[in-house]
DNA sequence: CGCCGGGTTGAATTATCTCAACCTGGGTGG
DNA sequence: CCACCCAGGTTGAGATAATTCAACCCGGCG
């Protein structure tokens, strides 16, 4: 699988259209994207991302698949930090060695891919670069996103937590062009929200019936729709995150 | 006020002990940490600390007091997301404008300083200074205290919270050099920790009287003693911070 | 066919919240 | 100097959100 996989065009799109959305990018940013992204690796579902990818790698990014940073507790609960959707970077500079309080684990399966071009093209020039700019920005929404965690599970009910969750995942993956607009595929199980929203799976599993029989959502199969996202957006108290970072 | 401080030596010694504990530094270092901390400004309890210290400063730091970043809802609700203690960083690097999405409010009266030297210093040479480094195992360490923030929220309950916190600020304390040993300085009221641990401020009072009676902690004013340390941590899956992050 | 992961449902239980009252000590104005 | 006042802590009791446990259902797959 690795072989096949270095044999093919890795697809930086994710990466390059998210990016796009933090700053402004030329074509010799896109092409040193698309040069940066090398040696992809396949990680099944469930699986730890880090070990997958082999150890050393400064700037590992999740070309596409879910995956997430969890934390799991002595008795086996378990805590979703943050979902790593397709163009984040699942590490990312300043740590050196494996973080030991969390892991990240693929959700689907996923394919991973070393990024340490990309962090050294940062580095260069004091971070003057229109690059690094744009990747302060990208930190400072990563930032914001965990701010956003800790409110949802700190201070609000269950239906916001949901409705709020649902609309990050539908602007994050719409950043990335994945997906646009008010549809999107929901490839993970309800256990997996329930870990990421503080919840039980049968309450999780009640809150998603009840924003459908409110009109909110509709689902089939793993496709979600967002039927009010303003309403949603109401309800939660959800700020987009193009509204959080200072896009100039 | 600010004319007084700034005729007065800044203590800076909780940052210096606190990088201390994050990285090995030289006497070159620690002078320039001494000189990188500039402009002290107070601010009052519960004023916003980046109002008072003013606009474009790039790198703020804590002398004293305590500070919290938070987030408010619309409806009131508020979520501190992290505690900022003597020898923090209010904010660093990065994010150029103030944030949209967080304040930091001081919880008692407090003393910030700019930093921006530091930050300069950290930058050069590509980041491959012995203070740069540290600077980098700080923001780990950061990092890795909101996980913990995560976690506590989602999945634990009111009790294990409680400990969790309490160990959490001891030894952070400890760390910055400040009350070092099982008892603290708790200058914050009863409704900023039930913000913190997205408890109602009656639950944190009953969580904190069961404590007691259990024999864990004693309190006495603002004075907080941890009397039995390990039961705490056992129960509430405290990992040390200095276990988090790789100390070399 | 039969199993199994994942979704759904019901009912009892529990953690936590809300509301409302009361207490206390330190500060303040008369 | 005393009476009041207020912020913050504490208590009780009823209400509610969310959990737990257990069962059942369903579609895919070996």
């Amino acid at each position: 699988m690795i072989a096949a996989w270095e044999r093919t065009i890795v697809p930086a799109d994710p990466l390059v259209r998210r990016l796009s959305a933090f700053g402004s990018l030329g074509p010799a940013e896109i092409d040193l994207l698309r040069d940066a992204i090398q040696r992809p690796v396949s990680v099944a579902s469930r699986f730890e991302v880090s070990t997958a990818a082999g150890k050393g790698r400064q700037a590992l990014l999740l070309v596409s698949g879910w995956a997430a940073r969890q934390r799991v507790l002595a008795d086996g609960r378990r805590q979703i930090i943050s979902f790593v959707l397709p163009g984040d970077f699942v590490s990312f500079s300043l740590h050196r060695e494996p973080l030991r309080y969390a892991s990240t684990v693929a959700l689907t399966p996923a394919v991973v891919a070393e990024a340490d071009m990309l962090l050294e093209a940062c580095i260069a020039q004091d971070y003057a670069t229109p690059l690094a700019s744009t990747m302060r920005t990208v930190a400072a929404a990563e930032d914001a996103l965990l701010a956003h965690q800790v409110t949802r599970l700190g201070r609000q009910t269950a239906y916001e937590r949901m409705s709020h969750l649902l609309l990050e995942l539908r602007e994050r993956l719409s950043l990335a062009g994945i997906e646009p607009g008010d549809s999107f595929t929901l490839p993970i199980i309800q256990e997996m929200l329930a870990d990421a929203l503080g919840l039980s799976v049968v309450h999780t599993n009640r809150t998603l019936q009840q924003l459908r029989r409110d009109g909110l959502i509709r689902m089939s199969g793993m496709k979600v729709t967002l039927v009010d996202a303003a309403a949603l957006a109401a309800l939660s108290d959800y700020v987009p995150i193009t509204r959080l970072v200072g896009r100039s």
